[in-house]
DNA sequence: TGACGGTATGTCCGATTCAGCATAACTTCT
DNA sequence: AGAAGTTATGCTGAATCGGACATACCGTCA
């Protein structure tokens, strides 16, 4: 996965408010990083919406509230998988996320 | 991540058309499940059509050959974010990904 | 039949992610 | 100000994932 570019990222400091212009990413892992932004907003908006706090959310996963800071963060280190689990256990649905996902902007280079 | 479920099923066998019935998946692992599986085959089709070897997208995505091959069979121990990826280095359009997933059945029981 | 390109499987080991825990940093009350 | 509730950050041990290899399994073509 390319363990030296993720690293260079990790330590640069990593919290891009729209995700673009990023240097060293190839346009797939950008695509990715994108989606992944994109997507924990959507998260955090609807679990605020249903009125759900992190813990709720991480117990129901089994998962740790750190966890869920983070995939809201938008952090690294968060997989797709993970994310995908927390908002469909959110009750968001797959159109749901397939709008999201097709509002996704190429960041492209 | 409940390691004890992945564990049982890992050794289950694990290979059904259409992703029903998962006894001890819980509602969102079902539905991640599934995702995975539609996106593989998604990947395979595009892939194909494409007439690119996994050899060669393995090349441009810095992995190999195995894993694209276990990628596409939908194997356990494929991360979505591999998966995404692969869709995105074979061209597939983000909205391609978000028709895809729309077109996700729900397996729930 | 044999060679060859492509795909499937299985195993290793190193790297990454996870959950859990501790503890700050806010917020919003009273 | 203090308390309670929620979210943010760090760290650690344990589990999982990823790439590389080896090798088997096809089809196809000469």
């Amino acid at each position: 996965m390319n363990t030296a570019k993720k690293k260079r990222l990790r330590s640069a400091g990593w919290k891009v408010g729209t995700a673009d212009a990023f240097l060293g990413l190839s346009e797939d892992e950008a695509r990715v990083v994108e989606m992944k932004l994109v997507l924990s907003e959507s998260l955090r908006r609807h679990r605020v919406k249903k009125r759900i706090t992190q813990l709720e959310l991480a117990r129901k996963l089994g998962s740790s509230q750190s966890r869920i800071a983070k995939l809201e963060a938008g952090a690294f280190g968060v997989t797709l998988d993970l994310l995908f689990r927390a908002l469909f256990a959110t009750g968001v649905s797959a159109d749901e996320i397939a709008r999201q996902i097709r509002h996704t902007r190429r960041s492209a280079a």
